[in-house]
DNA sequence: ATAGGCAAGATGTCTGACAAGTCAACCGGT
DNA sequence: ACCGGTTGACTTGTCAGACATCTTGCCTAT
């Protein structure tokens, strides 16, 4: 067999050069100047263009900032996502890093057709089939989230999701390696706990929730799920670094 | 003089390739492919390998798919950024870009000791010289949001706001060209209008607001600005695009 | 029909060179 | 002693060409 399985293909020297080059401007201090490039190619094992190429993602980023004729240098160092809104995780995964254990209530999983708002949020005609799945999700006994997920039944049965579902949906299709998902476009708003809310959530009537309804893009720009997440103040942060508009 | 001036420094071709990719990839429609590499590089006038840096930006954002051996695939064309929270702009600037006229009221401009919430936001001794700035902006007559910024008086003194002051302390810092400002880490919560949060915005007490909290860093990572902002929903469409963790 | 090989064409990487910017040390004239 | 320009070392920016690797589809031998 010639062609060879995503699964087993050796990463990309680039990959790799990625990789190390994070660590090493993690064990960096801020403002600190880097090696020159053609010393820290070497010492990556790659060449001048392939790390240039590494450092642009970096500076895309804003980790790095380069002078031309004076180096780069450390600009400051995202700490290892903490919460940050520029990637997109599940709660589960979050919590998971932050060593916090997440528990599912008021689970529901239902197949049936979308709702005006759910048809217009997936870019798909009105009535389609979809899966719904509602959660609350709570943080170490404290209720922190309340979420709703719709995914067209073309990408994700209810029977897929198995017995051992932790409350996360989007872990499962960022599993299914034949989706390609790419990226998220958020919405945040903010919005006042109904009756029904408030009790799922433990909170009192009328206090303010953020809210957060996404449209998760594959590589094709198909919308493979569209969420809605109403989060209790005060127990995640969410933050954004933002890039100054360049000159 | 052999030192030029960086106001009057041309553009790195770099930046000029950037710009001329990001106008081929906006009049492409989704998931169509890029000509291949050398012979966009002929037509933008630049070697493989710079453009191929140029592309890494596309592709760390989001914009671009690449596939080894197959070729490169428009993902999502990042709609010119509406008011997405990538970027950090002043109300003022997107107000501007959507055709809305903006004015400011309750207009307070101070240069007192910063409290110790400021400090701490400001990474600065408590107690130390600050210029802070508070304001509503209006958009159409409509109060929508109640700013606060506040800048150590090394970085901004109370006379460098001039009387044609449109409201926007960020664009003025962006213009002095001697700060090289880069991110901005901007937190996002909630909060419930308190009585003199209503009055000012016109809205019911105890309402929802959406409240930003944010730092401006230079290149070296000195915080240059610390800003608390109140958003009245509805307004202002919030979003960011998020990037799926890479595999 | 089908499995395997093969070649075309795409991205991925490397090498070595030169261009351009920055900064500091140096040096001559005042 | 001071000031101004020059030089040179060191950095990032860009280039050209070559080869490696991956994907895909065609084409042939079975």
């Amino acid at each position: 067999m010639t062609t060879n399985r995503a699964a087993l293909r050796m990463k990309p020297r680039r990959q790799q050069a990625e990789e190390a080059l994070a660590k090493i401007i993690a064990s960096m201090k801020t403002g600190e100047q880097l090696p020159p490039e053609p010393s820290l190619a070497r010492q990556l094992g790659v060449s001048r263009a392939t790390l240039r190429e590494v450092m642009r993602t970096f500076v895309e980023r804003g980790m790095l900032v380069r002078r031309h004729g004076v180096g780069t240098f450390v600009s400051s160092r995202i700490p290892a996502l903490e919460a940050g809104l520029e990637v997109l995780e599940s709660i589960d995964t979050i919590a998971r890093r932050m060593g916090l254990k997440t528990e599912v209530a008021h689970l529901e999983i239902v197949e049936r057709p979308a709702t005006p708002t759910e048809a217009r949020g997936l870019d798909r005609p009105e009535g389609c089939d979809v899966l719904v799945v509602t959660r609350v999700i709570s943080v170490e006994g404290e209720p922190v989230a309340d979420l709703r997920d719709v995914v067209p039944l073309a990408y994700l049965r209810a029977r897929e999701l198995g017995d051992g579902f932790r409350g996360s949906v989007l872990d499962i299709l960022l599993n299914k390696p034949a989706l390609l998902l790419v990226t998220s476009k958020t919405q945040i708003s903010v919005a006042k706990a109904t009756e029904k809310f408030a009790r799922r959530l433990g909170v009192p009537r009328g206090s303010a929730l953020l809210k957060m309804t996404a449209q998760l893009y594959s590589y094709d720009d198909k919308v493979v799920a569209f969420s809605t997440s109403y989060f209790v103040p005060g127990h995640f942060q969410f933050h954004v670094m933002r890039k100054v508009s360049r000159r």
